[in-house]
DNA sequence: ATGGGGCTGCTTTTT
DNA sequence: GCAGCCCCAT
């Protein structure tokens, strides 16, 4: 009996998340002990989440508890009558039978959620406060590094640092370094300030101290040297009590593993763990999980192998292959079932992603139909890919057959961004370039911004120095020197030797000067007591003579970002119980970007692979597949940097919901010089039954120069663009490929033949025709363009269009 | 102290 | 092809 009340109560359950499939379940219900979720691209991981969080608060460990349930026999033959009935069950009938279920249901309070992004965890929120409603902002729920600042701020009493620590951003970074570098007068070209800037990086991740780096590089004089400048560096930080990004979390380990009360208090507070992007993590981040879910053990990581594209940054990949060793007794849960794309796309993904040696190992499956395949395509130029492109988008716009915003363009390298997107510019395509620069990155917003951390820190000698001298005010690198000098040997700090500039006679030249600069903090300190951030920001601007570097047309780009600034002040005012201006710099330090990827508006996306990661499209196009370029050049080398690159071709494919088309060019113009690449391995890779390899060589009539017409009759001209399908398999482009290749750049055209394109029939006027994706219409008009002929056409379906006889290709209509 | 001119060197970048 | 750096002339 008792038996039989388990399975029902079981059964009750899965009739519960009828609307998760069996894995998805699996993950939800198995809350005890270290989870490991492999979650294929679109397979439904944030539901998980989201669900598997609310169970957590609503049932605990309802659905593999052994806890005696008494039941009378009625109320079991009730539940067997919903048991067989799972279609009258709804969720409100459901769910008060469930709660007399639950079994060490977890607080809100006692859950933490880390995910990488700001916007993630945003998302997270969102959908986890529509299911649970208040009780959702109890949840910790945010990035690591927001979870860290948090903790450190907290127990800053156990660290060297005072509990109002700034977080300095990698341009910060990479200034004191180069300073460092410059005082230390270092000149090994090869030990550039990113390259240290990474070593340390590296470092900080493995969780050494300068010290025990220095150690471990003994047997290398350049380590010797990357030392040295990791410890001068460690102690500006540290004299500025400011951390950067990796410390955040390397401090965090160090005092969780060094003093047990921050460790028990963590390990009481956060029951239960859950790491979204688990394959993102870096080490540092794995020893942090690892001191917090020690005990309890109720660790769950959601992630993909096959989508680790970040080792650049420091991401251990190992981390998601090894975690059933790092956490005894772990459960793995394979979520293989995508519900974003179509058949050909996932068969063509898992063909490529099989290549890699370095994986779980993980299929793909859909229930969805074949769909159109991959489609594949050759053009003479980057240029010619981008009208290609445009081309395309604006013919199925005009068709009705998607909006804009249903198009993304993604591509490798930034500097592809440049062609796309002045093609689209001139074609009237509406697009959105994403992240071409992060916003808090501009220079005039962070000058601002400086000014106010000036303000808030007037002690922090790095954002003294940023704006002391912005706008110009005649205080050069010499003047500074002698006070930093002066407050060195004093002891004091730069603000105050500066304050006090007449008593010292190494000053007095610039006496005036400074005592200006110090006016102006002091006033403006004074200000930002009794105004809000916003305001503060107008009166920066105001005072300090910024406005005039604002002025003119060529600044109207620097305008706008800065009153984008203006803006995310008033925003968090808007939402801040109590804004003041340490409030507004917290959350900023931890916001690279305004998020403005807006999903409503109606343009084609334009963004890198990697700012695609976690998005979808029904329409993507990869443009630039080419060797050298995907996978890059430096890439090849190594194994496990190609593989990251077939990751993230990977990653680019499974964007796609319904279709898929690669491009590549002939020649491409990168960095100033024109190359001939051979197109990439990744092609290759895609199996011939999955792929439409229409080879349309430089048959690129219709990109030829005459084609191209100004805006408005652009869209005008449609044609068919894959028309010539037939009878050109894959293997036979491969062929001409090579055979291209050995003919070297100056043949490229010439090697690849197009096919022939016969002279059209010529029609009048009331002629009945087909066209190949329009289908049957009436000719209403012919006019004689040179050698071609520009038709009127009404056709039955898609309405009236103009079309050039060549690229038509009607036919008479039977 | 500052601004212009030549030189280099170049992926990807959730925080 | 262009941005960011260094050096030199003002």
């Amino acid at each position: 009996m008792k038996q039989d009340l388990r399975q029902i109560k079981q059964k009750l359950f899965q009739i519960y998340y009828q609307n998760l499939n069996d894995k998805q379940k699996e993950a939800v219900f198995l809350v005890k002990g270290p989870l490991l979720v492999i979650a294929g691209a679109g397979s439904g991981k944030t539901t998980v989440l989201v669900n598997r969080i609310s169970h957590l608060i609503e049932f605990g460990n309802a659905y593999y508890s052994q806890k005696e349930i008494s039941a009378s026999a009625e109320e079991i033959a009730v539940l067997r009558n919903f048991c067989d009935h799972p279609e009258i069950c709804t969720r409100e009938i459901l769910k008060p039978i469930l709660l007399s279920f639950a079994d060490d249901a977890c607080p809100a309070y006692h859950i933490l959620a880390i995910t990488f992004t700001n916007k993630a965890a945003g998302e997270m929120k969102e959908r986890l406060r529509k299911q649970l409603g208040d009780r959702a902002d109890e949840i910790w729920a945010g990035t690591f590094h927001s979870v860290c600042v948090r903790l450190l701020r907290q127990f800053a009493s156990y660290t060297q640092y005072g509990s109002n620590f700034l977080i300095y951003d990698q341009e910060d970074c990479k200034r004191i370094i180069a300073a460092k570098m410059k005082e230390m007068e270092i000149d090994t070209p090869e030990l550039t300030a990113k390259y240290v800037m990474n070593q340390i990086s590296n470092a900080k991740n493995a969780l050494l101290s300068p010290k025990e780096y220095e150690s471990k590089v003994q047997n290398s004089s350049k380590g010797k040297v990357v030392a040295e400048i990791f410890k001068s560096y460690q102690e500006a930080l540290l004299d500025a009590n400011a951390m950067d990004f990796d410390d955040l979390i390397a401090e965090t380990v160090k005092l969780l593993r060094d003093n047990s009360e921050p460790l028990t208090w963590c390990q009481h507070k956060f029951r239960y763990l859950l790491v979204d992007e688990y394959q993102d993590t870096n080490r540092a981040q794995y020893q942090l999980l690892k001191l917090i879910a020690q005990g309890h053990g109720n660790i769950m990581a959601v992630g993909d192998d096959d989508q680790s594209i970040y080792k650049f940054r420091g991401a251990a990949v190992e981390n998601i292959l090894n975690f059933d060793q790092n956490f005894a007794d772990t459960k793995v849960v394979f979520l293989e079932q995508n519900y974003r794309s179509t058949k050909n796309i996932i068969e063509a993904a898992n063909a490529v992603i099989a290549h890699n040696e370095t994986r779980r190992g993980k299929k793909l499956w859909c229930a969805q139909e074949n769909g159109q395949k991959v489609m594949l395509r050759n053009l003479e130029d980057q240029e010619k890919e981008a009208i290609y492109i445009a081309e395309h988008i604006s013919e199925a716009v005009m068709r009705g057959k998607h909006r804009y915003k249903d198009f993304a363009v993604l591509y490798r390298t930034r500097a592809q961004s440049n062609a796309l997107e002045t093609i689209f510019t001139k074609s009237g395509v509406p697009h959105r370039l994403l992240a071409g620069m992060r916003f808090y990155e501009h220079a005039e917003v962070k000058d601002i911004i400086a000014y106010l951390r000036a303000i808030a820190c007037p002690d922090n000698l790095a954002c003294l120095l940023r704006v002391i001298n912005v706008p110009k005010r005649g205080l050069g690198e010499t003047a500074i020197k002698k006070a930093t000098d002066l407050a060195e040997a004093q002891g004091k700090s730069f603000f105050e030797i500066i304050c006090d500039c007449t008593s010292y006679r190494e000053l007095s030249r610039n006496s005036s000067s400074f005592l200006a600069f110090t006016k102006l903090i002091l006033s403006l300190r004074e200000y930002a007591e009794d105004h809000l951030p916003s305001e503060i920001v107008h009166e920066v601007i105001d005072k300090s003579g910024y406005m005039d570097t604002l002025l003119g047309d060529e600044n109207e780009e620097r305008r706008k970002n800065v009153n984008e600034l203006i803006s995310s002040a008033r925003f968090y005012e808007e939402r801040s119980e109590a804004p003041n201006l340490e409030g507004f710099l917290e959350e900023i330090a931890l916001v690279s970007d305004v998020d403005n990827y807006d999903r409503e508006s109606d343009a084609v996306v334009l963004m890198t692979i990697h700012a695609a990661k976690g998005l979808e499209f029904p329409v993507v196009f990869l443009p630039g597949v080419e060797e050298n370029l995907f996978p890059s050049a430096q890439s090849v080398m190594r194994l496990s940097d190609l593989e990251e690159e077939r990751r993230l071709f990977y990653v680019a494919m499974t964007r796609a919901k319904e279709e898929l088309y690669i491009s590549f060019c002939k020649r491409r113009l990168l960095f100033g010089k024109t190359n001939s690449n051979r197109v990439s391995r990744f092609v290759e890779e895609l199996p011939d039954a999955y792929v439409d390899a229409e080879y349309i060589a430089s048959k690129e009539r219709s990109l030829s120069d005459g084609y191209y017409f100004g805006q408005s009759d652009f869209q005008e001209f449609a044609m068919p663009r894959f028309s010539q399908a037939k009878g050109s398999n894959f293997s036979q482009f491969r062929q001409k490929d090579v055979s291209f290749q050995r003919a070297g750049s100056s043949s490229v055209t010439a090697a690849a033949t197009p096919p022939t394109s016969k002279k059209s029939e010529v029609f009048r006027p009331g002629e009945r025709v087909t066209h190949r994706i329009f289908g049957d219409g009436t000719i209403l008009s012919a006019k004689s363009y040179g050698s071609d002929t520009l038709y009127e056409i009404r056709f039955d379906k898609a309405g009236e269009k103009k079309l050039m006889a060549t690229y038509a290709n009607l036919q008479k209509a039977k």
